[in-house]
RNA sequence: GGGCGAUUGGCUCAGUGGUUAGAGCACGCGGUUCACAUCCGCGGGGUCACUGGUUCGAAUCCAGUAUCGCCCACCA
């Protein structure tokens, strides 16, 4: 531990390598236990204000892929920055079982060995499922930490623990007794390769061309029953093997054409049953051929047609998708080869009266991508309408926000067009249904762990209970994460602690799977939401702004960006690249920008260490300078400092974190460690300088570093703790970074900016001038420079670093333009104009022979493009100023400015005139 | 079919009403001075997609158009 006041003395060595740097980092963090909130290390007491991310729990089965590191980037940003506030941070880690999505990795593994999930059996199944878990859970939970992220790693959850297990139990018999949960039969969505129903949003809609085929069915002859060869109606269909499952013919109420066989019946071929013929305005008369065939067990419409008319829906695919219980020949053909030879069958008896292309929109199964069959299923439903009601009336009143705000017509729109949500899943690895049903088949939910003793109905003993043999949709837990995981349903010191939880952050395609289920059911089954706002981050694209997948080939790995340019690079990479829910192209530009910013960092932080005056000891303690001694440099870098203070605390209020990135890019970069330390440099060199006051100098710099690193660590964790640990610190600081206060913007200084950065333009202007003029880079010319009475004492004190930053020697400050009397003394020079300031350059000997006029014709050039600017700018200020709506009604302060800027112009324009003698 | 987003320098993107639109990369010129060549200095480069409107003032707000991308959708 770091005695108060004193230095630790840690040397950075020369060259920053990132992967040195980080691990042990990492290790210093765990040992000092600082991230939980309630960790040894912790600075937060137990009443300080709560602050908690919800992250969306990665895929067990899962490694990291770019969007699991920007989320974890933004998550952690803003995680770090409510530590340093002093807010009791929770980041609590989690896995998530992934039911579906680990089931098909787990197959395709298995399959390798010649087994499936049929051959195994539940049972031996789920133990290989529990093997292969154990296996890749700590993949992701490494990579996490190789990443930086300061999750609390004592509260790590999974949704298949016992206590998600319990939170599911009890939230689903919660559900079931309001009414808000039923079992039913109903049309789901069926995966045939996944052999289970998939909810509405795992269905993928797919724009493809297909077939649409016309189909006659023959009337039949009341008479006789008898189907008539001649008299028929034409179907058309894109599903030719459904004609199976038929119990209707309909057409539209108002069809002339088929007018006259309403009522009458036709006959399904092969499965030789005869059907009515039903007007229903479903039916669109323009399309097809206006008669529609109906197969209400395979159809959506057509199982609302079939409710409609009482009709009967017989199932005619089994979880294979192939052809069952029709009593034909097709029985136990796959639904590909039965179509085929359905078709071929009609066409031999010259049923098949026309095929043509057709667009269509065929839903795909998200997973398996396998085309989903529409089949009756008795399963469970959660019922969303007034799930929903509630969660739209936690945006509606504010209580939730969604930044960024857009995607609240989204959200708006997709609950209140919500459907019931299919929970259940004909799948092995998830939360099995506790529903038992008795032989009577009579329904008990139960929360016991050991399921109801007996039949709630009929009281038939535990013994002849069966429990359903379903598991229930993967994000039914998911949804319950913000609480499952802080204990609910129990009363846990944590849940009272931390729920409602502060910022869900995730990506934007996630929202209706999770972010809407954990609201619907957070405000359901706590009384509150989970969580006031919730952050949508965009997707990672790659370079040409295409979607990353493993079969494009175009998957960036972090594990390798992270050994290669460190995990800080990356990270400020991603929060760079990012504004609020747009999608951002990744690539090596961005991760170099990165890389080399944090270099840069490490390099002037080894200049600040290494520029320690003489006469302050290595263990100096930490002083505040005293104010006497500093001079403008040092107020202009301490205003800085503060200015980009408030512009990252602005940021991080308003979720615009690549506006905190810009800021500290720009404020270390440009602001500091072009201009603070290069001013610094000379006061710190300064013989005549006072010992004090080089020491104050340097504790300025100390001062504005030690701010900047405080600033940027949420985003880059390891390299600012690097150097902070080899800086002196503050009484109070604690010995890590991660823990030390979050800075305050104090120290603005609106003189010392004002005359400081005037003074900063003018070496611009000579630099650019001597550029232009063509001058040797390294020589050394005698500089004039005339500098109004208002900021003579800041040039006065900042002279000898003007000197040094515009190579002028010897530089010589005047009140007025001394006409070649001054340094120059008489020679031909450079005229440079810069606001209020004025400077002469002397040329070099031959250069100034060289020239005819005063500073040769290049000078004179680049004096008459200023002067043409400075014209045209102040035209355009006169031209403001003369037009009387803009002085009556443009708000003071705009006026004033143009006035202002007005006077500036005219004075800019007359001094370039005298100067080119104009 | 409905909705959303994007369109700013060669490239990638910031910038939601206020004087002269910024950055990084790329490009050109010049730099081995003791923090940094993963660097330093200087420069060129944009009628802010288009049309109209609101306003004293528009890249920014409104309406429409175009192109690209995405989301949602049960017409067989």
């Amino acid at each position: 531990m770091t005695e108060p006041g004193a230095t630790t003395a840690a040397e950075l060595p020369k060259a920053y390598r990132p992967s040195a740097v980080e691990g042990p980092i990492y290790e210093r963090w765990l040992a000092a236990d600082v991230f939980a909130p309630d960790g040894a290390g912790a600075t937060a007491g137990p009443d300080a204000e709560p602050f908690t991310i919800i992250q969306p729990p990665p895929n067990i089965t899962g490694s990291l892929h770019l969007g699991h590191a920007q989320r974890a980037a933004v998550e952690d940003l803003m995680i770090r920055h409510a530590r340093m506030r002093g807010r009791a941070a929770l980041f609590l880690p989690g896995l998530d079982h992934a039911s579906i999505a680990a089931q098909f990795v787990l197959d395709r593994i298995i399959a390798k060995d010649g087994q499936s999930r049929q051959s195994l059996g539940r049972e031996r199944y789920l133990e290989r499922m529990q093997a292969f878990v154990a296996e890749t859970r700590e993949v992701i939970l490494g990579q996490e930490r190789r990443l930086g992220a300061s999750l609390d790693w004592g509260r790590l959850r999974y949704t298949m623990d016992e206590g998600s297990a319990k939170a599911v139990r009890v939230a689903f018999k919660t559900l079931v007794e309001r009414d808000l949960a039923y079992r039913t039969e109903a049309l789901v969505n069926w995966c045939p390769g996944c052999r289970t129903s998939v909810s509405d949003l795992e269905v993928v809609s797919t724009p493809e061309t297909g077939t649409l085929w016309s189909i006659r069915y023959h009337l039949i002859d009341e008479a006789t029953g008898e189907p008539l060869p001649d008299e028929t109606v034409t179907v058309a269909t894109t599903r030719p093997e459904t004609i199976l499952g038929d119990t209707a013919v309909a057409v539209h109420p108002e069809d002339e054409r088929y007018r006259d066989i309403v009522g009458r019946r036709v006959r399904i071929p092969f499965v030789e049953r005869d059907v009515p013929v039903i007007a229903d305005d479903v039916v669109e008369r323009g399309f097809g051929t206006g008669a529609l065939k109906i197969t209400p067990a395979h159809d959506h419409d057509d199982h609302a047609t079939g409710l409609r008319h009482g009709l009967s829906m017989p199932t005619i695919l089994d979880d294979a998708a192939a052809i069952a219980n029709t009593g034909t020949r097709f029985d136990g053909l796959d639904r590909v080869a039965a179509r085929a030879a359905i078709l071929a069958e009609l066409a031999t008896r010259g049923d098949l009266a026309g095929e043509k292309a057709h667009e269509m929109v065929l839903g795909r199964c998200e997973r398996s991508d396998d085309v989903v069959e529409p089949r009756l299923k008795t399963q469970w439903f959660v019922r969303a309408r007034p799930l929903a009601e509630a969660a739209l009336g936690a945006t509606r009143s504010r209580e939730i926000r969604i930044v960024p705000d857009r995607f609240e017509k989204m959200w708006e729109h997709w609950l209140t067009n919500i459907r019931d949500w299919n929970v259940s899943r004909q799948l092995w690895w998830g939360h099995r249904i506790p529903a038992w049903y008795c032989p009577d088949g009579h329904v008990t939910v139960s929360s016991e762990l050991d399921g109801p003793s007996a039949c709630e109905t009929c009281g038939g003993p535990a013994s002849e209970l069966a429990q359903d043999q379903d598991i229930f949709d993967t994000w039914f837990s998911s949804g319950l994460w913000p609480f499952s995981t802080l204990g609910w349903p129990d009363d846990r010191a944590d849940l009272r602690r931390f729920y409602p939880t502060s910022v869900l952050e995730t990506g934007w395609e996630i929202i209706f799977f999770w972010v809407a289920r954990m609201v619907m059911l957070g405000i359901e089954l706590t009384g509150r939401p989970p969580f006031h706002t919730i952050s949508l981050s965009g997707l990672i694209r790659d370079p040409e702004g295409k979607k990353m997948s493993k079969t494009k080939g175009n998957v960036v790995d972090p594990l390798a960006v992270m050994e290669e340019a460190g995990a800080d690079a990356l990270r400020f990479a991603l929060i760079h690249g990012a504004s609020a829910g747009q999608d951002q192209r990744f690539g090596p530009q961005k991760l170099e920008l990165a890389r080399n910013f944090a270099n840069k960092l490490w390099n002037a932080a080894r200049f600040v260490i290494g520029a320690r005056p003489a006469g302050v000891a290595a263990d100096a303690a930490r002083v505040e300078p005293d104010e006497s001694l500093l001079g403008p440099a040092e107020r202009w870098i301490r205003s800085r400092a503060a200015a980009t203070t408030e512009a990252v605390d602005r940021g991080l209020a308003d979720y615009q974190f690549g506006e905190v990135t810009r800021a500290l890019y720009d404020g270390i970069w440009s602001e500091f460690c072009d201009w603070g330390i290069e001013l610094a440099k000379v006061r710190l060199a300064d013989e005549e300088a006072s010992s004090e006051e080089r020491a104050a100098t340097w504790w300025t710099l100390v001062d504005a570093l030690d701010r900047y690193l405080r600033l940027l660590h949420p985003v880059m964790p390891f390299v600012t703790e690097a150097i902070w640990d080899a800086l002196p610190r503050r009484d109070g600081d604690p010995e890590l970074l991660i823990v030390a206060a979050w800075p305050a913007p104090t120290g603005r200084d609106s003189a010392a900016e004002g005359g400081v950065g005037a003074l900063l333009d003018l070496v611009r202007g000579i630099r650019n001038a001597r550029a232009d003029a063509q001058i040797a880079a390294g020589s050394w010319l005698a500089v004039d420079v005339v500098v109004p009475n208002a900021m003579a004492a800041a040039a006065e004190a900042l002279a000898p670093a003007l000197a040094r930053l515009a190579r002028a020697k010897p530089l010589v400050l005047h009140r007025e333009r001394p006409a070649f009397t001054g340094a120059t003394a008489g020679r031909r020079g450079l005229a440079v104009i810069v606001g209020e300031l004025e400077a002469d350059v002397a040329l070099p000997e031959a250069a100034a022979n060289d020239g005819g006029a005063e500073g040769g014709a290049g000078d004179r050039t680049r004096l008459e493009k200023e002067l043409a600017e400075a014209e045209g700018h102040l035209a355009a200020a006169r031209a403001r100023l003369a037009n009387e709506a803009f002085t009556s009604r443009a708000p003071a302060a705009i006026v004033d400015g143009a006035r202002t800027s007005e006077a500036e112009l005219t004075e800019q324009v007359e001094r370039l005139r005298a100067r080119l003698g104009a």
